[in-house]
DNA sequence: CGAGACTTTGACCGTAGTCAATTTATGTGG
DNA sequence: CCACATAAATTGACTACGGTCAAAGTCTCG
């Protein structure tokens, strides 16, 4: 990719207010995000987050997608869940490669949750508590995810997960009229969605042509969408 | 069912150390055993675990098993782990009935994590890691899950699966002769599994033919484990 | 323009689901 | 201890959702 590429990359898949997922955390002290930005991780598409050698490490997500998943050995891969600007995640010791790794989807930047949250200040308090808020909201995430694969039709699995993307992202302003960028190949939905990327390409073909949704170079609209939520057994989560 | 159906039940799947699957909380403090069971809650198999009113609480199972499961509107069920004595869980609060909930599949007893874990000795830190520990364990096994219903194929599933339970079993003490006791039908199976009840039948019809299992009246017997294992794409988490 | 990645399509197959009936536990009350 | 009620397991016949294979078409990007 190159450089100028890497820049649209950049816009494409930044929040609109950075550090809008975490809620609180928005309106911090200038003098703190020195801090955040001297400790940004950055990593290209493709490229795999580093894990803790020995401890467990807490990231939030600044900028960019990224996926966590595993490869069986004879080359089937299940991705577990898509991480998106706003999104804490906490990675395991390198103990357990092999078993989950988290891969950058877009240009990614990331942050230490322990250098936003550290410090005994109001507002670390407030991004302590944010991230585990968080945290938890992942957790959560990934019921819903084993509802999607253990129990829905292919329709369903697209809609539903198209349909969480679309409230996280509305969420950290990065919908717009409806639409949202989305850098998932179909095989990378396939293998988020336990099917094969050819019954992917048929079932999303069906949701076009029925008017559901559109989706072209990397966008997404989702046209009506109470209905879809009603075809992909979608109830967001309280929050 | 009865009291003496009750007793029996306790019996049955209370592990042999109770507290083996924390590993560093056996051998407690006998006066701080005393604040455990004066703690303690039971349900009946069955009963939905209460959660936590406004915080979230985290339990330990002392004796019995339960499952973490969701109802979906048109009655399909997706059950998201099977919990075990040793097993920590934490439950959301109330905010989020119907997205998860803790079911008794036998009688059951619960100490809070809080409880066994409070006080500033030694051992109530170390009580602190192992819940710690054991909370993490539960996460990794979604993600095990995930790659079950998401990428196996139905025998596999079955395999994995019981593979499982088996090593967690073995664990705490609750494995004789590559024999187990367990509490769960084969819709129960079906709905951990994201099969069908008839297709889980048929699969476990065929296991048995092959000779790779035995299971009657709730005792499963894995015979050459070694062999499931590379069928069942099992590789034990390293701990 | 060419290479490689991604998407699309058709033909065919097979795993797993559905429906419905039967058999076999399991548990309760008499 | 037996009879009945209910839950669980089993079986057969048939269906269908989704997988596989293979080829062709498109899009990106260097």
């Amino acid at each position: 990719m190159s450089e100028l590429r890497a820049a649209a990359d950049g816009q494409r898949y930044r929040s609109a207010s950075t550090f809008a997922g975490l809620g609180p955390v928005s309106g911090i002290d200038p003098k703190r995000v020195q801090t955040f930005w001297r400790s940004v991780e950055r990593y290209v598409p493709g490229a795999t987050v580093r894990s803790g050698l020995h401890a467990p490490r807490r990231l939030i997500v600044v900028s960019g997608w990224a996926c966590e998943n595993r490869i069986l050995s004879d080359g089937r891969r299940q991705i577990f869940a898509f991480v998106l600007p706003g999104d804490a995640v906490d990675l395991q010791t390198a103990a357990d490669v092999g078993r989950r790794a988290l891969i950058a989807l877009t240009h990614l930047e990331l942050v230490d949750a322990g250098v936003v949250a550290s410090g005994g200040s109001r507002e670390a308090v407030a991004a302590s508590q944010a991230v585990e808020r968080a945290i938890r909201a992942r957790e959560d995430r990934l019921f819903d995810q084993m509802v999607r694969i253990g129990r829905l039709t292919a329709k369903e699995r697209v809609l539903n997960l198209l349909l969480e993307l679309y409230d996280r992202l509305e969420a950290v302003g990065m919908v717009k009229e409806h639409t949202f960028r989305i850098p998932v190949t179909q095989e990378m939905f396939a293998d988020t969605l336990g099917l094969s990327i050819v019954h992917i390409n048929r079932t999303l073909q069906q949701l076009r042509r029925e008017g559901l949704i559109t989706l072209r170079a990397g966008a997404v609209t989702l046209h009506n969408r109470e209905r879809l939520a009603s075809l992909g057994c979608y109830h967001a989560a309280i929050t």
